[in-house]
RNA sequence: GGGCCAAUAGCUCAAUUAGGUUGAGCGCCACUCUGAUAAGGUGGAGGCUCUCGGUUCAAAUCCGAGUUGGCCCA
């Protein structure tokens, strides 16, 4: 790209961004910026592999951004940065996409159409909808190493579990047993905790009385599962809760309920009883031990009747005041509190359900059917056992699987298991060492999971997943003698069948008709699959293809950094805390950047499901893709949701162009006076430099200093909010409006030429603190600004640093004051109707401290200069303005009571009366004719009061002052952050040589524009004619004839009989002006 | 049902890590400017800081209870 070259009048996104991929592929940007800081400290960064379901969507889009953001600045500060993206492609979510899609209903389609065939289906589907991801991802103009994406389902990446699983048996880690766990019966699998979504559905309500056995009465339980009550095993209660034995009265018949001593009254209304009467109160204490009649004996002859059960037990899950009746039914086959009390207990748990959630044959006349459908006849035959003392329903939210929406039951079943909560010390160590961002969801939200954790179920019934690399003996089915192996040459020297290690896929299809033999037994694998959290568990080191390739382990593990969004502290947060702990007893990541959802602009979470969403494709086709990442960029990544907003887009598509302007309009101006930015350095050009470039050059590097700490604090927001409000306030509104006529100068001058160096050195560091947040348009104008000379991309560009030489707080502040003073002063002059095209004779700058005297004494030629001033006249804080009067403004409120009948006459008194200072001396001098003369008000005041009171007097609260300014004088208060620093005044009162200016400055705005709809170049000469019909004025303007004809660059001012032609009103003058390009007249002559 | 986070102008967010007159950007309205022009400038309207209670001379800020939203857990 050629130095200075033309860019787009408009700032045109698509065309630009197709520009530079273009460009980018042309040049290997990539690669070149991977290679170019190939030497550099590394920086391992570990990419949460989204789930390979559909296309990008907001949510990954702002993650990708935010990777992409920090990935680009820290290459920029030099690390060598790991950058593998990665993808999660095993699970059930797949399996569930691919039987929709081939029409299965149920596991048996699947053993029918084969494991083999619906593995194949699973990869392609899974490949499938990776590339989707893949082409979103690099859309939106992030960099990573897309061209070597690590896959959950290649055999290195699997080999990673395996080793990992591995190492946590090793460490005694792993365990098969039997556990209560949530299930879904259609998938037949088991479900992680976190693959359990909660919705709110209508259940049965039923409370059920067990007759005691060895006394009278009965106790009485409240369940929404009446399918688990075959599986009853115990009751519980709570020791130290309060219960009471009530004698209830319904239809002539009397029963003897227990129930927690809070809930009765409750309990009873649900039961409709006419009356009841308390005659015994006991703790849950005294009733343990008592045995009951299970209710469904008859239905279920298999049901449990051990030695101990069917008794009353205490246990810790039971809450007297909650819902039901501080009575709990317990069945360990089902319950996880159930479970673990029973297993306490002694009790084998009872669970008569079988994989597809229909009842085995234990369970008696409900043998056979799907326990959910039975609930209707157990309550049936609840009723007819006498033992249903009330059956409703009740709408609470109920656990469904994450993938088929079915509802889960809870059964025990045989699993595999990481047994985390034997290390949980360790865990909660391990948090230590990693910092979090924000801090309080490490200390608050992630650890209380943790605490809570329990041991991780990794197996699943199903087929697309690692296969556990388990084997027991054939003739076995518990965890007593297994092989764990651990890898893949591990593997091959250990089967008994002949594998190549190098081309062995892993997947089920192919590893479950391995077997091993040693020591005369023979091993076959266990059926399982993973749970796929354990896939991305292992990213850590699976990114680094370990353990199939050890060469960079030891160097770069831990992960210096993961950055993914608030719901993964229960995911992939913790499963990777989890196996890192498990496998090497550390959390294998050491910094952690947690940012929120992208929520509907009116605040909703998004669903694709529901269709509620907004379409990255959508907001690109709209806005293009740098405006997009600017907007995901500018909202704070710490925790906090972003709302998604079309107006913000749009703002910030209004900033992209300000800058886009910024960066252009030095560009002509530059060629054409063939500005070399190596020759006229700013080194060269130091001497030169006026203040305003120094000025800018010393924001320049508090914008740097600012940036850097904010991104190194994972604060990206705002650094980009700092960068935008200098290049948009101070460059762009401040600085280039100060600069342009330097520019225009004709002459080559020093002065010209220390702003085009200041300017091409400012732009150029802007540009390249620009590169991260939007990489294509800062691309289009790095090349432009370096030509050749630069690298072949904005990106391989070091992070500027801060040029200690020219930082200047005290020149910031400086012209914090003067923008302040030049705020107020077009105020100002507004008030007095006078533009800034004509000059005032003088500009008074009443000061309050002396940091303002500093700062006007310091630049006045500048602020004279800005505020087009003949004089800055400077009034400090100890003096005052000696020109300015005040008059004072009663409060009748106080003024009334105090001087009765005569306030009205003190109050115009008080307002017209014009003191030289704003006392209350000064006031009661000015007035004192009026004071003085209240003979009889004093009379009147002294007779009332009967006493020696004092006549009335002016008090401060009675009145305030106010500034009265000259005629021809407008005053303004200047100040900023809230503060006021002072006055500023100006006398916009006309002299002849003011007038003169003026109304040449008024031509020459006109002849501007005329140049301008004629579209003629910057330096084209022209010829001017100009006929003003007032003669006063005529000759106002011809005693500046010389400035407007450098002004316009017109060489003659003559009559001319063509050319561009208008009249204008000029203040009530009529102006006819005719312009023509002097090549054009000299042709035509 | 429990935990965490948020709630301030029409919108997006600030309010200087332990209280002291609520601010900015965008949007809106009016005026203005014009060799960056789909810009720029000046002014204006717009707030019971979610509600209720408490601590304090003083609360957007601290404490308690609730409401709404988001996430997580059961």
């Amino acid at each position: 790209m050629d130095r200075f070259a033309e860019v787009d009048d408009q700032y045109d996104p698509h065309e630009l961004e197709g520009r530079i991929f273009d460009y980018w592929d042309d040049v290997d940007a990539y690669e070149q910026t991977v290679e170019h800081r190939s030497d550099g400290e590394t920086y391992f960064f570990v990419d949460g592999p989204p789930y390979t379901s559909g296309s990008a969507h907001m949510g990954t889009t702002w993650n990708k951004s935010l990777k992409d953001v920090y990935l680009r600045f820290l290459r920029m500060q030099g690390y060598d940065v790991t950058d593998r993206p990665g993808y999660d492609m095993h699970g059930l979510p797949i399996e569930t996409r691919v039987e929709e899609r081939l029409g299965f209903e149920n596991k048996k389609d699947i053993e029918e159409f084969g494991e083999e065939n619906f593995i194949q289906e699973c990869k392609e589907y899974a490949d499938e909808q990776l590339e989707g991801l893949q082409s979103d991802f690099q859309d939106f103009g992030v960099w990573m190493d897309w061209d070597d994406p690590y896959r959950t389902v290649s055999p290195e990446y699997m080999e990673a579990a395996w080793w990992g699983f591995s190492k946590a048996a090793e460490r005694g880690l792993v365990e098969k047993g039997k556990r209560s766990i949530s299930w879904c019966p259609r998938c037949e699998t088991g479900l992680a905790n976190n693959e359990v979504e909660y919705d709110d559905v209508e259940d049965p309500s039923i409370y059920v009385t067990f007759d005691l056995a060895d006394r009278d009465g009965s106790v009485v339980i409240w369940t929404t599962t009446p399918w688990t009550i075959p599986a009853n095993t115990f009751v519980a209660v709570d020791p130290e809760g309060e219960y009471v034995g009530v004698r209830a009265e319904k239809d002539g018949d009397e029963e003897l309920l227990y129930i927690a001593e809070a809930k009765h009254e409750a309990v009873l209304k649900e039961g409709r009883y006419e009356d009841y009467e308390v005659v015994e109160e006991l703790t849950g204490e005294e009733m343990t031990g008592w045995s009951y009649e299970h209710p469904l004996a008859e239905q279920v002859p298999d049901h449990v009747d051990g030695e101990g059960t069917l008794e009353v037990y205490a246990a810790d899950y039971v809450d007297t005041h909650g819902d039901g009746t501080g009575l709990v039914h317990s069945a360990p086959g089902h319950g996880e509190e159930d479970f673990e009390r029973g297993r306490e207990l002694g009790f084998e748990p009872f669970c008569p359900v079988g994989e597809d959630g229909t009842y085995t044959e234990e369970g008696g006349t409900y043998a056979g059917q799907f326990v959910k459908d039975a609930n209707e006849e157990i309550i049936a035959d609840l009723e007819s056992e006498g033992a249903m003392l009330a059956s409703g329903a009740t709408d609470h939210s109920y656990g469904h699987c994450w993938r088929c929406d079915t509802g889960i039951i809870q059964v025990v079943t045989d699993q595999w298991f990481i047994t985390i909560t034997d290390v949980k010390d360790e865990l909660l160590d391990n948090i230590e060492d990693s910092e979090w961002h924000p801090d309080w969801a490490r200390d608050n939200r992630f650890r209380d999971f943790v605490e809570d954790a329990p041991d991780w179920n990794v197996s699943r019934q199903r087929y697309w997943g690692i296969p556990l690399p388990v084997w027991t003996p054939e003739d076995r089915d518990d965890d007593q003698d297994r092989i764990v192996v651990g890898d893949r040459e591990e593997l091959a020297e250990r089967v008994d069948q002949d594998i190549d290690p190098e081309t062995v896929d892993l997947h089920k299809d192919t590893v479950d008709g391995l077997t091993i033999t040693e020591g005369g037994t023979t091993y076959t694998r266990v059926p399982d699959v993973f749970d796929v959290w354990l896939d991305s568990s292992v990213a850590s080191w699976g990114t680094l293809d370990f353990p199939a390739d050890d060469s960079r382990f030891d160097e770069l593990w831990p992960a210096d950094l993961i950055l993914e969004a608030h719901d993964q502290t229960r995911g992939w947060f913790w499963s990777q805390l989890g196996m890192g702990t498990a496998a090497l007893g550390e959390s294998p990541y050491e910094q952690v950047l947690m940012h929120g959802h992208a929520l509907m602009p009116d605040g909703r979470a998004m669903s694709k499901s529901r269709d509620i969403l907004i379409d990255p494709h959508e907001a690109i086709d709209r806005h293009g893709r740098d405006v997009m990442r600017l907007f995901l960029l500018s909202n704070n990544p710490q925790g906090d949701d972003m709302r998604f907003s079309w107006d913000g887009m749009q703002t910030m598509e209004n900033h992209l162009r300000t800058l886009w302007n910024v960066f252009r309009f030095p560009l002509p101006y530059m060629r054409l006076d063939e500005f070399d930015p190596e020759r006229t350095t700013l080194e060269e050009v130091d001497a030169d430099l006026q203040p305003l470039d120094e000025w800018v050059l010393a924001r320049l590097q508090s914008t740097k200093a600012e940036m850097t700490a904010e991104l190194e604090e994972f604060r990206q927001d705002r650094a980009l909010e700092a960068l935008l409000e200098f290049v948009v306030e101070d460059v762009s509104r401040f600085y280039i409006q100060a600069v342009r006529e330097r520019m225009w100068d004709e002459e080559d001058s020093a002065s010209k030429r220390a702003a085009y160096a200041t300017i091409y050195h400012v732009l150029r560091e802007s540009v390249v603190l620009l590169a991260p947040y939007a990489p294509f348009a800062s691309e289009e104008i790095y090349g432009v600004l370096t030509g050749e000379s630069g690298h072949d991309t904005v990106h391989m560009e070091d992070w500027p640093e801060v040029e200690e030489y020219w930082e200047d707080d005290r020149l910031e502040v400086d012209v914090e004051h003067l923008r302040a003073i030049e705020e107020a002063g077009a105020n100002a002059r507004q008030q007095a109707g006078r533009k800034l095209r004509w000059p005032v004779p003088r500009v008074v700058v009443a000061a309050d401290d002396d940091r303002v005297v500093e700062a006007v004494e310091r630049h006045s030629d500048l602020l004279a200069e800005r505020l087009n001033a003949r004089e800055i006249e400077l009034v400090s804080a100890e003096d005052r303005w000696e020109e300015l009067a005040y008059s004072a403004e009663a409060d009748m409120s106080k003024l009334g009571p105090a001087f009765g009948g005569r306030a009205g006459e003190v109050m115009n008194a008080l307002n017209e009366a014009r003191i030289d200072e704003p006392t209350l001396e000064a006031l009661e001098a000015a007035v004192a004719d009026v004071l003085e003369d209240d003979e009889s008000a004093e009379q009147r005041s002294a007779e009332d009061a009967s006493g020696d009171e004092p006549r009335a007097q002016l008090e401060e609260s009675m009145v305030s002052f106010v500034t009265e300014t000259p005629e021809e004088i407008a005053g303004t208060p200047f100040g900023f952050d809230g503060d006021d620093h002072g006055v500023v005044y100006v006398d916009a009162s006309l002299t002849e040589d003011i007038e003169s200016e003026g109304y040449a400055r008024e031509v020459i705005r006109r002849v501007q524009e005329m140049r301008k709809e004629l579209e003629l170049d910057v330096e084209q000469r022209i010829v001017l004619d100009l006929e003003i019909g007032d003669d006063r004025v005529a000759n106002l303007v011809a005693e500046r004839e010389d400035l407007v004809r450098e002004e316009v660059r017109a060489d003659e001012i003559r009559d001319l009989e063509d050319g561009h032609r208008k009249e204008w009103d000029v203040e009530d003058v009529t102006m006819t002006i005719a312009v023509e390009p002097l090549a054009a007249v000299e042709a035509s002559d």
